[in-house]
DNA sequence: AGCACGCCGACT
DNA sequence: GTCGGCGTGCTC
């Protein structure tokens, strides 16, 4: 063995993530320079053709790569690792989880300017060598003033580089380039002085219900670390519980992570803890640019931020010593990713928790069956908070049969009478419709065409500000036809969307201001802080409006809501949709009667005998849970068994049905388990924004079955030639199936 | 993903 | 004759 290959085996081997759709890490040889090598470090690496920044996961040993295919690390990126060794290990253990390639697990951890390669929280020095000395620069002096001149200043002291511009003047790069050359000088890393911060005092909160305090008792008491489901009405105080133990926590030196729904995070919400905390916060959502967030991660990683608030991508931020996690409103599907990695927050928290030995507390007003069956089977310690003493008695709820009461433009007459009796007291009212545009559909009345979005398979939805055909699926809009396209006679919107609501409304209560808050009118930061303003100084006395309105906003004098339609859960493709139907009918109903008056809640259908809608109405959401849990059972489905969707598309139609039919022949080609295939199926739409899209669904009882099938059957999957022709990806705990 | 290589069609 | 279309293969 000659004396290189003596030398590359007592070389460690570099276990590197690569931001690429790719599942291997890959094998690097160190850097000739450098100094501490250590797991979370971001190392820049020859890759292919170009250079990218990687992550160090690991140091090896040996390789199973042959040693002549071995590149070098051309440089370690930080003195520090960028994530601690518990942080890792739930990438890791999330990349198996979710069958998803390593690098871009990493990546979603981690904010874009740092994968970049950013230098951060270091400052990079110039010094003089160790053996450089005042002879070298008086040798310079005659020919090379400005090299003598540089190397005289780092003698008597290193200098930032950040400064070297006023220190050596501009065009310093050349002389001091020369310098290294020399072995004169040499730049070398420090850690960046990090500023303390003085904690103000904390305020007190009010006194707490016993509920809250038993809550709070049961998160960081007694019982020792473990997940909490805090069930508790709307106005139950779930907050002031998260609060309280974070304050136990931060009393103790830790940290905390509190994540929120995507659209929870508003300012009032860190308002709320700013008020009450005197410590630095640091706030992660998708609304900051990018150097906002890397500064808000910084925070919290090196523990100047004692509180972390953010939405899903925020579970993984580093923190040195988190003690607590809360998930509010954990039943949120905004906490699972929808594209990409795949991944739940709520699932990472409580498993982050659990490798960390902290407590986590997941609170809901409708908690996720997942996380019912959870407390029932005694996996997580569940707690009921009782309405707070003097609030607003729970709502009166009525429904209305839409099969004996006949609706003109969506609304009974038992509702509009209720709406006057509401609005002549003084109350505000909330209409909920899951619709927005003016109309679900345009009609032919004498052939029966319908406007139809010619790349998916779906109809137009009529919009009148601004007027003309949209579709919802790919966003595609058109101008509508004056006369039908197949016959030439008129046409009719039919079909109530939240538009036509506010214009029926706005011709029958004339007098008063009709508020309309969707998608289409909350478009901006402002549009939306005024409609909610509108209606929180009172100026607006009707408020029409899509899933949008349950999410979280006060409303303290609204005392009536209507649910114009509750059909459309009812009966859904999917087997969640009596979930949300009954999480949506609830968080829509906690908006009424927050104050002393009592609220009232209608709700149209037209199936008022449905178990799942009676259970709801009579026992409230424990007891739909209990039934919708059966029926979960007898039929198989999550939380009863675990499901893993393989999902194509392309722009051929048999294109993503062919490629899928082969990952099942796959599928069953490799072990025997109880894992059942089920599928490939068309998608329930099968054609959107012009691409056909198919879907093959696994289903275990047993969870390793489940990803030992997967972690076999994707590197299949992937050496397929079919799987360049068509869009794939597989989503572990799908919560929509289509 | 990015990037390069490679082999077939309509252009200055 | 080339510019460029995207199918195929590879990245330690």
């Amino acid at each position: 063995m000659d004396k290189e290959a003596a030398l590359l085996a007592n070389e460690p081997i570099l276990k590197v993530a690569i931001n690429a759709p790719l599942r291997t890490l890959f094998d690097y040889l160190p850097p000739k320079a450098g100094g501490a090598l250590l797991p979370g470090m971001r190392v820049r690496v020859p890759f292919g053709r170009t250079r990218q920044v990687g992550l160090l996961v690991a140091l090896a040993p040996a390789s199973d790569v042959p040693s002549v295919r071995l590149r070098r690390v051309e440089e370690i990126l930080d003195l520090q690792p960028l994530l601690g060794a518990e942080d890792m290990d739930l990438l890791l253990w999330a990349a198996r989880y979710y069958a998803h390639p390593v690098g871009e697990v990493f990546a979603t951890a981690i904010p874009t300017l740092a994968r970049q390669g950013r230098r951060l929280g270091e400052r990079r020095v110039a010094r003089a060598a160790a053996a450089a000395s005042p002879a070298d620069a008086e040798r310079l002096a005659g020919r090379a003033p400005r090299q003598a001149a540089i190397l005289r200043q780092l003698l008597a002291a290193p200098l930032d580089l950040e400064t070297a511009d006023d220190e050596f003047g501009p065009g310093w790069r050349g002389p001091f380039r020369r310098l290294e050359a020399q072995g004169l000088v040499e730049i070398t890393l420090a850690p960046a002085d990090s500023e303390g911060d003085v904690p103000g005092p904390d305020t007190g909160g009010p006194t707490l219900t016993p509920s809250q305090a038993a809550a709070v008792e049961n998160i960081i008491g007694a019982p020792g670390p473990g997940p909490v489901l805090l069930f508790g009405v709307t106005g139950s105080g779930k907050t002031e519980v998260y609060l309280r133990a974070i304050e136990s926590v931060l009393a103790e030196g830790r940290q905390a992570l509190v994540l929120v729904p995507e659209i929870g995070l508003t300012p009032q919400t860190v308002r709320r803890f700013r008020r009450r905390f005197g410590c630095r916060i640091a706030v992660l959502h998708s609304g900051l640019t990018e150097k906002v967030r890397l500064e808000a991660w910084m925070d919290a990683r090196s523990g100047r931020a004692r509180i972390v608030i953010g939405t899903r991508s925020a579970v993984f931020t580093p923190m040195p010593d988190c003690g607590l996690i809360a998930v509010d409103e954990e039943h949120d599907p905004s906490f699972k990713q929808q594209e990409g990695f795949r991944y739940s927050a709520r699932d990472i928290a409580v498993v982050r928790a659990h490798r960390s030995g902290i407590p986590v507390v997941l609170g809901s007003a409708t908690p996720s069956l997942e996380s019912m069956r959870n407390a029932d089977a005694g996996r997580y310690r569940r707690v009921d908070l009782a309405e707070r003493a003097g609030s607003a008695a729970r709502p009166v709820v009525r429904v209305v049969d839409l099969r004996v009461t006949p609706a003109r433009e969506g609304l009974t007459t038992p509702l509009l009478q209720a709406m006057q009796r509401h609005l002549d007291g003084d109350g505000q009212v909330i209409l909920f419709l899951n619709r927005r545009g003016y109309a679900t559909a345009l009609f032919c009345s004498e052939c029966g065409w319908v406007a139809e979005c010619p790349r998916c398979d779906a109809r137009m939805t009529v919009h009148q500000h601004p007027a003309g055909l949209r579709c919802h699926h790919c966003n595609r809009s058109e101008q509508p036809p004056s006369t039908c396209r197949q016959c030439g006679a008129g046409l009719r919107p039919v079909g109530q969307g939240t538009e036509r609501i506010e214009a029926v409304l706005a011709a029958q209560f004339p007098d008063l201001t009709v508020g309309r808050l969707d998608r289409d009118t909350a478009k901006t930061r402002e549009s939306l802080t005024a409609l909610l303003e509108d209606m929180r100084q009172g100026r607006t006395r009707i408020l029409v409006g899509t899933q949008m309105l349950t999410k979280g906003h006060d409303f303290p004098d609204v005392t009536l809501v209507g649910v114009l339609n509750c059909d459309q859960g009812l009966f859904g493709t999917d087997f969640r949709s009596d979930e949300r139907l009954a999480q949506t009918i609830l968080q829509v109903s906690g908006r009424a009667g927050r104050r002393e008056r009592r609220g009232e809640v209608i709700l149209q259908t037209s199936y008022p005998q449905h178990r799942l809608l009676s259970h709801l109405v009579s026992g409230g959401y424990a007891d739909f849970t209990r039934e919708a849990l059966d029926e979960r059972a007898a039929a198989g489905w999550p939380p009863f068994s675990h499901l893993a969707m393989l999902r194509a598309e392309a722009t051929g139609r048999g294109e993503p049905m062919g490629f899928l039919q082969r990952c099942r022949d796959l599928a069953e080609g490799g072990r025997r388990t109880c894992v059942s295939i089920l599928g490939p199926a068309p998608a329930p739409m099968e054609r959107r924004s012009g691409r056909y899209r198919a879907q093959l669904l696994f289903r275990s009882t047993a969870r390793p079955d489940l990803h030992a099938l997967l972690n076999d059957l994707l590197p299949a999957v992937e050496s397929l030639k079919e799987s360049r022709r068509v869009r794939w990806s597989l989503d572990v705990d799908p919560v929509e199936l289509f």
